[in-house]
DNA sequence: AGAGCCATGTAAGAGGTTACATGATTAG
DNA sequence: CTAATCATGTAACCTCTTACATGGCTCT
């Protein structure tokens, strides 16, 4: 999913629209968007065509003479509304950071800048929530009765979830500061 | 690939072989090593049969009455070099900690306690490595003509990565503290 | 002269998810 | 009487990856 909101982000800067080859562009891996979100030709006209019958989307064709057409895609009111709603959205695991986070934070930071400290903000909660639940399965995992090597491997199960929870707010806390 | 090493582990464990069925139990999601890896009946099957292929296990029928025949499989002699090798590999990418090095270290510290210490140090070298290829990026990056929020964000993007190897780096210290 | 850019796609296949089918036995 | 357990799988359906086809134009 975080590949066809970069093409509604994306297709929310560019004025009159753009066709897949100029998408295809900030997708290459020395482009800071290429840089997280790998994305193949054959996939990014695929979800062209899928955000169409969405209704997120909508193409005219440019005749171009010897080369195959060109589909100018717009977003769409339906488009701009979801892109709007998933750029209000935390992710809720920590994983999900690194790609989809990120990529909500590329185009909240590029099209209003006044909403990314709010992204922020609701990603801070929702990881600190999650940190909570890991801190109480802790406390759970040590009083339950099993097998002293299955608790103490779950421990570090959540030990590791936990630190990487609290790296990811640090970071956070930094953004917003710099922010 | 670390629902098939899983497996292949599970039937390291188990004397005379395993079934299916078996094997599915220690998938479900209270058992330490379901809480990692989530596997449907479907896929488990589908992993045994081309595990079989590989010729790294092998069935016996055992029939049943009324119901579906048991295959039970054990592990065969390429399918153990196979998992010694997976065991002793650490993982190349931070983002694989959370699956596939919790496998592993399951399984290690199960099968042969004493390789577990060797695999934490493999993978502390690794990310070690990794995590000073991120750090000269940053150099890199902070030189660079470009745009800049572009560089801004392409920065925060490699802090966060740094931030999460950090992080994993410490838990793995302490992993090897506590072993 | 050869490489790479333009601009779209298709085709083949790997890998995974979800749901379902079977049908007797056992536990609540 | 209902639900779960046993034990295997199939089928439909997504998603993603990789590779390729087209064919003129521009740059080195």
């Amino acid at each position: 999913m975080p590949a066809e909101h970069a093409i509604l982000g994306l297709l929310a800067e560019s004025d009159p629209g753009a066709h897949g080859y100029d998408l295809a562009r900030h997708f290459a891996p020395e482009e800071p968007l290429g840089a997280i979100v790998r994305l193949e030709p054959g996939m990014l006209y695929h979800h062209l065509k899928k955000l169409d019958k969405a209704g997120w989307v909508s193409a005219t064709v440019e005749q171009q003479g010897v080369r195959p057409p060109r589909q100018v895609y717009q977003l769409s009111p339906d488009g701009r509304a979801e892109l709007e709603r998933w750029l209000g959205a935390p992710v809720e695991r920590t994983r999900e950071l690194r790609l989809e986070f990120l990529v909500k934070l590329f185009f909240a930071q590029r099209l209003q800048p006044e909403r990314a400290s709010e992204l922020i903000a609701h990603q801070r909660e929702t990881l600190a929530r999650n940190l909570a639940s890991l801190r109480s399965q802790q406390a759970e995992m040590a009083s339950k009765g099993r097998d002293d090597r299955d608790r103490a491997f779950s421990i570090n199960v959540l030990e590791l979830r936990a630190a990487q929870t609290t790296a990811a707010l640090a970071w956070l806390e930094q953004l917003d500061a710099g922010a």
